[in-house]
DNA sequence: TTGTAGGCGTTATCAG
DNA sequence: CTGATAACGCCTACAA
């Protein structure tokens, strides 16, 4: 080898290179990798050639700049230790990479000010649309405001005076699941066990909850707190800890759910002989509980999925009104509902 | 307002908008936000107050294309539906983000063409590190090559015959505690059940397993797949089915645990009376089993933080060479474990 | 069919 | 202290 044989050269080859290399102009070799009709085969084979030999990728950062869009997505949920998200965020993952968008994810944990910051930095990098799960007590205005012109797609939570894309679960039709198969059990008197009323599942599920134990003559009380398995557990605690506790505990989530029957295990009360207890959302845990948690599968990667559709839809110029998509839940009955004490009207387990 | 306005301007302002309305150049504009002190206070106030008009947000990809610096990074990982996963996840995207970089987040499901995709994108992206936890088949020399003049810390699992920075928990202490924890119980006849072989943790606490029980004089039997709960369900069951289960079973990992305790519910073996099962890592859900799950403490977050640290530490070249920090496990004595059937050496619980 | 050159938005180098 | 201007790497007219 020649002496003048420069160092190793650890930069990375750009498409000037590939030209020199090929004895081509970068115009053409943007061509060929652009997949252009207009480039004669044998210049094709000459600069396929020269990109092979240099191992050459195109810088993303500069394609970005140049053509205004850097097929990135960013990805903000609350959590991501908690199942239910977890899944959410592997629904987004999954359909965005196979579209090749590449998702840049953040957690907010629930803080507007972290949201805010998380936003603009996804501005800040340009991507080309969000999917964002919507912190507990973020204002509308700030949102719309932060959002301005860049497509956002909102899931799971809704956020009232935002026309956003956005694909939740349907809450009401859940709830009424789960109180319809409590009552059939022949149970009156519920409570739910709820998470943050800020959020709008949370406040749906109350709403219905409100409404269909009115329309079926029993009675409901209400604890809030948040969508966590401590929460759970000081909420379960508390409710399980007086004088007379409801025969049916609805929780607002599966943490929650599963949080209650760890607690009526704890103090001796059994499930679902003395109580019955049922959850929302099915995270894979909720059929590993003794007994095993009925709940309202709500298909959390469904909703990522579903919300990374949308966005893509709107990115590729599809559609420009904000559009509603609602998942429908299914009830999954397991063990740890059970017929009221003291009989009532309703049949068995079926 | 005059009948030449504009129709309303969505383009971002650049920095030459905000020169033009301050009535200086770019490069002071350029100056001011590095916070240069070579700039008069008088025209640093125009400028910001231009800034703060035209809501200014610099276009991190013109600054990164021109810094030849992303300040992104990629974070790979097996899966986010796994808890273990999920803190960890959450650890580096916590350390990270506060050090001001934004993750681009992937799941290689253990599939190696999908990891090997994904680092491409990652340097495509010219990503300035990467945090990844290596899918179940990788081959050494790829990684080797793929990683090349892109910083990478490995997380979690190991790849031997490459010197990356990593950080992973002490398998063989943990597994130690495991042991340790059940002979003392008076285990004499014991089981893994495990994860995939081709996965260092796995080796690392088969080995280990192997030896402790090897000096105690136990006897010990060897399960593999993978570390699913399908897979504990299925190992589980095919053990705890045979006529003769040993005393005491240790699970690769929790979620193997998890599904232990489950199949022994479901064939009326009481645990810990007739069966103990210990678990590994200690994620949220292993205590709300019934009976608890007695398991070994990972720290999953702590991994992740860590891993950031390393990378962080690299990517502002404080360090070179390859550099292990290894975290050390607990043991969490709950309720899965008790003495064996038939008295033996040990103590109570203590 | 292929080459040239301007533009994408910043940073950095140098004169002035 | 400030203003031009050349990178950074790629794309896309427009010319040739």
């Amino acid at each position: 080898m020649p002496a003048e044989a420069p160092v190793t050269d650890r930069r990375k080859p750009t498409i000037a290179d590939v030209a020199a290399k090929a004895g081509v102009s970068v115009g053409t070799v943007s061509n060929v990798m652009a997949n252009a009709a207009r480039v004669r085969p044998e210049t094709r084979r000459r600069v396929e050639s020269a990109i092979a030999a240099l191992g050459y990728r195109p810088n993303r950062v500069a394609q970005s700049l140049s053509r205004q869009r850097t097929h990135l997505v960013g990805a903000l949920v609350p959590e991501v230790t908690n199942p239910f998200f977890a899944e959410l965020v592997q629904g987004i993952e999954r359909s965005l990479s196979a579209a090749q968008y590449s998702v840049v994810f953040a957690t907010s944990h629930e803080d507007v000010e972290l949201q805010r910051r998380y936003i603009e930095d996804f501005h800040g990098r340009r991507v080309d649309g969000v999917v964002l799960v919507v912190a507990a007590d973020t204002e509308v205005e700030e949102m719309i405001a932060i959002a301005a012109d860049t497509p956002v797609t909102v899931v799971d939570r809704v956020l009232d005076g935002w026309d956003a894309d956005h694909v939740t679960g349907d809450s009401a039709a859940g709830m009424e699941l789960a109180v319809g198969h409590l009552a059939q059990l022949g149970h009156r008197r519920f409570a739910l066990i709820n998470g943050e009323a800020k959020i709008s599942t949370a406040r749906e599920r109350e709403s219905t909850f409100i409404r269909a134990v009115a329309e079926l003559g029993g009675e409901g009380e209400i604890s809030r707190g948040s969508f966590t398995l401590d929460s759970g557990f000081a909420q379960a605690e508390a409710l399980l800890g007086r004088d007379d506790p409801p025969t049916a505990i609805i929780a607002g989530n599966d943490l929650i759910g599963i949080a209650t029957i760890t607690v009526a295990a704890q103090r001796g009360i059994s499930v679902p002989d003395e109580l019955s207890v049922i959850g929302y959302d099915d995270v894979p845990y909720a059929r590993l509980m003794a007994p095993a948690l009925t709940t309202v599968r709500a298909f959390p990667e469904t909703l990522g999925i579903e919300a990374a559709r949308l966005l893509l839809d709107r990115l590729d110029g599809h559609h420009h009104d904000g559009r509603h998509v609602r998942i429908a839940p299914e009830l999954v009955v397991r063990r740890s509902t059970g017929p009221a004490r003291g009989g009532g009207l309703g049949g068995g387990r079926g």
